[in-house]
DNA sequence: TAATGGGTGCACT
DNA sequence: AAGTGCACCCATT
């Protein structure tokens, strides 16, 4: 399955993408068509009346394959040329995925028709068949301002104008035949008969269709293409919201694919580069394509390199084109090196100058590269695919400040330390194959840095698949060694529930990860904890005192288990845990939100039995227990509470654990449970609990100086 | 504040509820308007394309306040009237509610309209607007093979219809000045710049509407009637999908002048009883009203009765006259006997024919009494405001297998046991003050029964409101008392999850409330839990042996919080708990769902930090530990693990709690704590006061013989 | 949290 | 190319 591309040049390079074969009163003509369409009324200089008619379907001399009635079948690869083939007839994607919910079929309908230029939104939908059209165009700056003219064959009044509208909008629908008076006779006051739209603007009446519809009988969605046509310009728009959820998507799906694709193409857009619009499988070794490239640590002058290559041969390398210079650095002296390695693969050929002149894959070194430098070097190209092959002492600082949106993505990025420095804009680390690594930021301005740790794959069936490991079921992802993310947050983003400056781990943490959050005010969310998080400690700096708040929001709907969430985690000062449902009140007893410095909670036991209690600040130290010769399961040890240092100590309103329950000596031969304030049990139990040590205290002081522990059995 | 009625009889009583103030072109000219609409097309036979237009509104005379623009203002009690009066102009409805949330206002309109005839859906909204419509009529089944036909005063294609119809939508909006050609440059192929309806069926055309603004400076709604007219037939619809949400909303407000408004209005409908359309305020007494009527126990001839008064007395009785002949029983010696209590109130007269024969309040009996006789005697007219003033050992059996829906509602039911046998219809409990109550039913079917036990006000601000005591914070519910709730359902109601058989506790359940469900493979759910339930019983039969499985969905948003959820309560059987997000695992620590019969836990402590552990079916039994002289609290006392039968206790395939941890025997001097097979503590907890107690016993074996109990100072 | 009117995404029916 | 309930928007003033 080898696709290669055939770029096309747009002509207009700044405004947009446009479909190139979809003429319009403005572009040229397109590359491969015949105007077959039927009553294209040429629109005047107020385009008026026009909009739905004024596209050119082309239909002649296509390969492509059809069904018995015209309609056309499509093949993965050729679905976008097809489309773009502008045909009024029907066209069926086939074959489609499975999809599994109705919600899957839009991003995949996306993932076709947005490199064409065509935004889809939903007209319709439920259960069993969903219907896309083109998005409105938001154009209307002064539509409301806009009024009479002369349409084209009809009067110039108001009037007229708006019976001319209404009537185009019914020429599509008016297909019944007509009967004289067929009222029910229920209906009191039958009106007339004919349908009326509800209000569109001017800009909604673009007749494209697409329909997808769920065979009950086949359990199976099918795609037709219904009117391939369009009243306006198609443009690929990068920055609408539209297109941004989708991409979002994208990266929840961890379709690292499509991923790449779209940077690439967002690349090209920005960059006014040409936008393949179609994709011609063949597979003649002709275009292959540049899977990734090393990023290495470059000498003082970057003169040395030997192209590392992977498993895959390198075949027939294509040269891009540089369509742009690039612009040199500044600083004649930054060291930027990358390696390419090129693979006979079915990626996008991406267009990216590369330099031929990087080293090989560095050994061992403590330089610190600096990525900013080669982000300066290679203007705006986000770093993708991209093997960081460091040292564990390496230092890589990621100065994105002359970027105003990096993506560092699926990267391999094992045992370095991450600075990021980002000033103000977003800096995005995506689908990283992380191991070991510090994830710093110092962010000076409430920016929008996602920072998404993903997954190491283990497993066999996918090792000969490195950098693309996604796609799967989430029980296959692991976040294995000790990774450690901070972030420094100087300004309150209390506006930040939703949007800003979450992390989101899609794997358990094994063991010993470190989240190191908020200092200076921050309000930090950890959202969409998707599975159990076991052994990791959650961090507010002891030295600071301002109020900040770590609020870790767990969607148990994903497997977050109560009983599972804290096992052999610290919950150090300040931390307000809340569930989905945002009531405290079910959580109080997980919570430590209250304003002092040890409010602390441990429990020993990873099973699935447990919960841990701390509701009011309240210490259970269970340190003061040796439970190693009494535990069973044997697999858990008990785990210290690690306070701040005694500033904040002191400060803690909180009455002494010894100003409500007396306090228990722990004895040496005997374990004994040293309850401070703790509500981990209930006061009962701890009273009785005090009350069977009481006893056993005054039984040991009665009989301990003859030391007889002999008779254990009853 | 007392509103009297003018009651109007509407010609048609067949098929609906009319407003009598609209003319239609089928009804007769309406009571009191001037025409003063502009541009009204009279329709021709066909009735085509004045839908919009065929209201006569009537302004005159009226000594409605105004404001300075016309626009008039309403009193509360004026607002079906003022609406009533079927103007063009503005009509403010002022004073209104301050709207807490926007999705208030609907429910308050509703109120408003739908004893108009008036079904309203929103058009739009957003924060700080909400504009309402008339919901489109679902008439159109041929509505589709309707076409062309002559226009009054067009051509007859059926362009010119559309034309003539999309012309009229316009007439509302087009406001706008004319300007020539001000469209964007940006706009590739600016279209025609008349706006366009969306789809909208030929039902969907009524010009009313209705507009909620907020103003942001005033902290206010303000809600205006834009064009009181309507283009079709106005028609109180009591089985509609939208009122029966309505109605559902408003027993969830426990808005129960509503709701006897509002059953009163749906069994005038039903009966072809005449609607009130509009109510006057005067005080005249004239038109006072029945509040209620108490059910005593009749004699075995229904002769002697008298009038119980309540504290109000009772003035000018209206008597309603019976519009329709009551069937009589068909056995003759049927025992129905109602007191009729008037008194002077803002309430509606039901037109419901009382016997004038009703005995006094009752006082001790043995005998039973079957609603099934009342509600026979007097056809379909649900008991409302009923008060049952029996004993404990009274029996009523509410056989309600001849009405299709009873609602028993606003009753004061106290110390009964209620056996209903609904065979399949529905039979409805609402807003019943009950204390000390069994509730049982026996279904045969699945049908849809709603037992919603309601509280007993023990507050004073509202014990001269016996019966009306709702509207109020959730905090003054009360359930006191022992009751006991208990269903029998035949059939497996998989789907019974969001709409059958749901118990509604609104009230905190004190203490002693028995819930017996599920005999025969039932599937019942106790949804909406919106307050603690304390000291209850779930209890499956234990006789039955098939799979049944009892569902509680807590509510937790609505404060019902996992430590107090099942506080001294009784977890008996196969019962599965679960919260909203419907993932057992977040429960499983107080769940015990697995096919045994000994899964039961207990937990003393109603404090709210404890949380019940019951993960695998293992049992704590406390009652084993006497901790009277160890709780702090001394609120709490132990409860007993009330166990089925030894037949399935022998059957349940978890180990003994001697084959996990050793027993300890109860020691009488000092407490001591048996867990069975409990994960209530942690394994390592109970092992550490295993641990304790068994030192303490092997010391008290030391020393006991001397018994010396001294040195109790550290 | 200005006030007011309208477009349109999209799922429910 | 279902119609429509509803809300998230945007536009104008
Ligand atoms: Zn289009
Ligand atoms: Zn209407």
């Amino acid at each position: 399955m080898v696709i290669h591309q055939s770029e096309q040049n747009n002509n207009g390079s700044g405004s947009g993408v446009s479909s190139s074969t979809t003429s319009t009163a403005t572009s040229t003509s397109s590359t491969s068509s015949s105007s077959t369409s039927s009553a294209v009324t040429a629109t005047t200089e107020d385009d008026e009346d026009s909009h739905a008619k004024n596209t050119v379907p082309s239909h002649q001399h296509d390969p492509i394959l059809r069904n018995e009635d015209g309609s056309m079948l499509t093949t993965p690869q050729n679905i976008p040329m097809v489309i773009s083939k502008d045909q009024n007839k029907l066209i069926h994607l086939d074959p489609v995925p499975n999809f599994k919910e109705k919600a899957d079929i839009k991003p995949w309908l996306q993932k076709i028709f947005y490199p064409m230029g065509i935004e889809i939104v939903i007209e319709r939908s439920d259960n069993t068949k969903v219907v896309f059209k083109c998005k409105a165009s938001k154009r209307g700056r002064k539509s409301r301002k806009s009024s009479t003219n002369g349409t084209p064959n009809n009067t110039t009044s108001t009037f007229e104008d708006t019976v001319k509208e209404c009537a185009e909008n019914f020429i599509i629908h008016d297909n019944k035949v007509k009967t004289k008076n067929n009222n029910n006779d229920d209906i009191p006051q039958p009106p007339s008969r004919v349908k009326k739209k509800r209000a569109v603007s001017r800009f909604n009446v673009c007749p494209f269709r697409i329909r997808a519809t769920y065979s009950l009988k086949r359990h199976k969605w099918s795609i037709v293409v219904i009117n391939n046509t369009h009243s306006h310009e198609l443009n690929f728009d990068p920055n609408s919201d539209e297109y941004k959820k989708f991409k979002a998507k994208l990266r929840e799906d961890n379709d690292l694919e499509a991923i790449k694709k779209f940077d690439e193409l967002e690349y090209r857009k920005r960059s006014n580069l040409p936008i393949q619009t179609a994709m011609i499988p063949c597979d003649c070794g002709m275009t292959n394509e540049i899977e990734s490239f090393n990023i290495v640590i470059p000498n003082t002058n970057p003169k040395t390199s030997s192209t590392t290559t992977t498993k895959q041969d390198i075949t027939n390398k294509k040269p891009t084109p540089s369509p742009k210079a690039i612009p040199t650095p500044t600083s004649g002296s930054k060291r930027t090196i990358n390696d390419l390695i090129i693979k006979k693969s079915d990626k996008i050929v991406p267009s990216v100058p590369i330099p031929s002149s990087a080293p090989a894959v560095r050994t061992n070194t403590t330089e610190q590269i600096s990525l900013d430098d080669i982000i300066n070097n290679y203007s705006k190209i986000p770093l993708k695919s991209t093997s960081f092959l460091n040292n564990p002492d390496w230092n890589i600082n990621l100065l994105s400040d002359h970027n105003p949106e990096n993506n560092h993505n699926n990267n391999t990025i094992n045992n370095n330390t991450f600075t990021n420095t980002n000033n103000p804009n977003q800096n995005h680390l995506f689908y990283n194959l992380m191991n070991n690594n510090s994830l710093y930021n110092t962010n000076n301005d409430s920016s929008t840095d996602i920072i998404q740790a993903r997954e190491k794959i283990d497993d066999e069936e996918n090792d000969d698949e490195v950098g693309v490991p996604l796609q799967r079921d989430n029980e296959d992802y692991e976040y294995n060694g000790t990774n450690q993310i901070a972030n420094e947050y100087y300004h309150n983003n209390l506006d930040s529930y939703n949007t800003d400056h979450f992390y989101k781990f899609n794997g358990p943490f094994d063991s010993g990860n470190i989240i190191l959050t908020n200092k200076y005010n921050a309000n930090n969310n950890v959202n969409d904890m998707n599975h159990e998080l076991l052994s990791n400690n959650f961090i507010d700096d002891p030295l600071l005192n301002e109020s900040h708040l770590n609020t870790l929001n767990f969607n148990t709907n994903l497997g977050l288990n109560i009983n599972n969430v804290l096992a052999n985690t610290t919950i150090t000062n300040n931390n307000n845990f809340t569930n989905d449902n945002n009531t405290e009140e079910d959580w109080t007893n997980i919570s430590n939100n209250v304003n002092t410095s040890s409010a602390n909670a441990i429990h020993p036991i990873p099973s699935s039995d447990f919960n841990l209690i701390n509701s009011n600040n309240n210490i259970i130290d269970l340190n003061e227990i040796d439970f190693t010769d009494i535990f069973s399961g044997g697999t858990t040890t008990a785990t210290s509470n690690k306070l701040p240092p005694q500033t904040k100590q002191d400060e803690s309103p909180l009455p002494k654990s010894s100003e409500q329950i007396p306090m228990v000596k722990n004895e040496n031969t005997s374990p004994s449970l040293h309850t401070t304030t703790g509500e981990v049990l209930s006061k009962e139990l701890k009273q009785f609990i005090v009350h069977l040590e009481e006893t056993t205290k005054t039984l040991q002081n009665d009989t301990s100086p003859e030391e007889n522990v002999d008779e254990e059995q009853k």
